[in-house]
DNA sequence: TACATTGATTAAGCAGAGCTTTAAGAAGAG
DNA sequence: CTCTTCTTAAAGCTCTGCTTAATCAATGTA
C-alpha cells in the first residue's frame, strides 16, 4: 500500500509550492524530499508534479493524490487529538489562518477574548491569502481559516469542510478630502472615469472586483498605483494621488483625517443587484474540537461590533 | 504527528485479534509488532490495548484510534486507486467478504457472472461472520461485505458506509419427515415446547433469534445440538434427532428428501409483527470504484432468483 | 506438582530506508 | 554572460525497525 509518509511529503510540497520550501518546513534537506517524491512516482508509475523554475506544479494525478492526502493527514491529526482527549489531555494549540486585513481588525479582539477564556491554549496565527488555505484546513495545519470573497471572484469549493459567512463588509469609495466627486453624494462608477485608481495587482481580489464592476458599467479605469495593503492605499488617497475602494471595517479603524468615504451607487442593474461588498467567511473541518466553535463565536462578535461601528460612522 | 505506519499496525492487530496473528498477516514477527505498539503507546502516553491470554483487547483509547485508523487506511487505498485510474490503469482486485451460508447460495452465481463480465479482475472471497466486517470495509481490506441480521440482533452502526438490503429471507421451521407437528400446517412455537432444537452456539445469530422469539412467546426451548452450519443442521433433522429454523434460500438448494419445511406462525402479537426472517445486506464504502455497484446488481439478481425459487417451493 | 503450550515481552544484533553532504545540471534575472 | 535559485545525482552515514533467541506469564494436561 501507499506509504503514508511519502504522501505527507507530497502534501507538504503542494502546500509549500516548491520542494526546497517544503524541505525547509519539515527540517529536511531538499534532496531528501526530492528522493521521496521520486519513489512515490515510481511506485505509482506516473508523474505527480512538473518540476520547473520557481517551484513545482502538480499534475492531474498529483492533484488527485493531494486531495486524498490532505484528508489522510487531517484524519491522523484528528486521531491523535481524539485519543489524547480520551486520555484526558486537553489539546493545547489552535492554529488560525487569516488574510492580512482581517488580522488587523477582526482577529485581534477575538484573539484577546479567546486568550482570556483559554489561557492554556497556545494560539498561532498565520497569513493566508484567499483563495488559498482550504487545503491547509483539510490537512489540519489550520484549525480555522478566515477568508473572504470579493464580488466577481468565485468562492472555492469547500469539499468536506464547514464554511460560514460571518460578515458582509461594504466596499466604500474613498476620496481625498474635498474631492469634487464627493460633494453630491453616492457617485456612480461612470462619474469617476478620469480618476487614477489605487488597488491591488492583477489577480488580487480587490482588483478583480473593481475590474468586474467597471466592466459591467462599461467603464475603462486607470490603475495608477498597485498595493494590496489598505493602509498604504489610504495613505496614498490622503496624499491626493488617487481614489480607491476600501472595506468599511478597515475605514472604521483608520485615522479620520484627510479623506472621505461614501457608497458607490451601482451603474447598471446587474451591478446594483450584487451589492459591492466583500463577504468574510470562517472555514473549519466538520466535527471541530471544542474551542473552535467558541473562537467562531468570538469572531462573529468581533464582526458584529465592526459592522456596528462602520454603520454608525458611514451610514 | 502520529506515524501512519504504526497506526496501521494497530488496525491490523485489532482486526486480527492478537499481536502474533497480526504479525503473521503482515509477514513480520511478533516482537516487531509488539515494539511498534509500545512506541505508539509511549507516543500517545496512554494504553491502547490490554495484553492478555489468547490475544489482546482494545482499550477505549484504542477503539477511538482504531476508528480513525480504519478511515486513514481506507483513504490511502482509495488514493492509490484514484491515482492509478487517473493514469489509466484499471484496478484489478475485488475483495468480497461474506458469511458462510451466503458463500454457498447467493454468492457463487454472482461471482460467476462477474467473472464472465470482468475476466481481468481478480476476485477474492473471505469468510466474515456478522456482525464483524464493517471495519474491514472501512479500511479497504474488503471492497464489498455481504452480511445479515437475524431478528433480535441489532444492526451495527454503518458509520460512513453504504448499506443496502438485498433480500429478506424467511426462516422456516424444518421437521423430520412425518413429524406430527407438521400435519396441520404452520405450528406455533408453543406447540413445539417439548422438541429438541438444533441451532448455533450461544451468541451465534440464529441462536439469538430463536431465543428472542422463544422469550417473546414465553416458551423455554431445549437446545440439543449446536452447529452453525445449516447443512449439518439439516442432516441432523433428517436423522430425526431434532427440529430447527433454517433460511428458505438454504432449503431451496438442499436435497428434498427426509424433511419438511413450513412457516412458523408467530405466537404473540409482537413476534408476529416482526416477521421471522433474516435480512441480507451488502455494505461498501461510499464512492465505490466502478465494478462494485455492478457486483451489487449481480448479487441482487442472485437474491431475486433465490427468493423466487424459495417462494415456488415453499409458498 | 510438574510439564507443555500459547502468547507477549525483552535484549542484542543486523540490514536497509532514508537523511546529509557534496556536486552538477537547468532555467530565468540582472 | 554570470549569478541566483531550484532540482537532481551520487556517495556515505545514521538510526529506525526487523530478526533471532531467550524470558515471563497464564492456562491446560499428565
Amino acid at each position: 500500500m501507499l506509504d503514508a509518509n511519502r504522501v505527507r511529503v507530497l502534501v507538504e510540497v503542494a502546500h509549500a509550492g516548491s520542494i526546497s520550501a517544503a524541505a525547509e518546513r519539515m527540517s529536511f534537506t531538499a534532496p531528501a524530499v526530492s528522493q521521496q517524491l521520486t519513489k512515490l512516482e515510481r511506485e505509482l508509475g506516473c508523474a505527480l508534479l512538473e518540476r520547473g523554475r520557481g517551484g513545482v506544479r502538480l499534475t492531474a494525478a498529483g492533484r488527485e493524490l493531494l486531495a486524498y492526502g490532505e484528508r489522510v493527514m487531517g484524519d491522523l491529526r484528528d486521531a491523535e487529538a481524539a485519543v489524547r482527549s480520551a486520555a484526558g489531555e486537553a489539546p493545547r494549540r489552535l492554529a488560525l489562518g487569516a488574510f492580512a486585513s482581517a488580522g488587523k481588525t477582526l482577529v485581534p479582539s477575538a484573539l484577546a477574548a479567546f486568550r482570556r477564556a483559554h489561557p492554556d491554549v497556545r494560539l498561532a496565527l498565520s497569513d493566508v491569502e484567499p483563495p488559498d488555505g482550504y487545503g491547509l484546513v483539510t490537512s489540519g495545519d489550520l484549525d480555522l481559516l478566515i477568508t473572504h470573497r470579493y464580488p466577481g471572484v468565485p468562492l472555492p469549493a469547500a469539499a468536506g469542510l464547514h464554511r460560514e459567512r460571518i460578515l458582509v463588509d461594504p466596499l466604500l469609495l474613498v476620496l481625498p478630502e474635498g474631492h469634487p466627486a464627493g460633494e453630491r453624494g453616492a457617485p456612480r462608477l461612470e462619474d469617476l472615469e478620469g480618476e487614477e485608481w489605487i488597488c491591488g495587482a492583477p489577480g488580487i481580489s480587490n482588483r478583480v472586483a473593481l475590474e468586474s464592476a467597471a466592466q459591467e458599467a462599461g467603464v475603462r479605469l486607470t490603475v495608477a498605483h498597485e498595493t494590496r495593503d489598505y493602509e498604504v492605499m489610504l495613505a496614498l488617497i490622503r496624499a491626493g494621488v488617487g481614489v480607491g475602494l476600501i472595506p468599511r471595517t478597515i475605514l472604521g479603524a483608520a485615522p479620520k483625517e484627510g479623506w472621505a468615504a461614501l457608497p458607490l451607487s451601482g451603474g447598471s442593474g446587474a451591478a446594483r443587484r450584487r451589492a459591492l461588498a466583500r463577504e468574510i467567511y470562517v472555514v473549519h473541518r466538520r466535527r471541530p474540537w471544542r474551542p473552535v466553535p467558541e473562537m467562531v463565536e468570538m469572531l462573529k462578535g468581533s464582526a458584529r461590533r465592526a459592522r456596528e461601528r462602520g454603520a454608525e460612522r458611514f451610514g
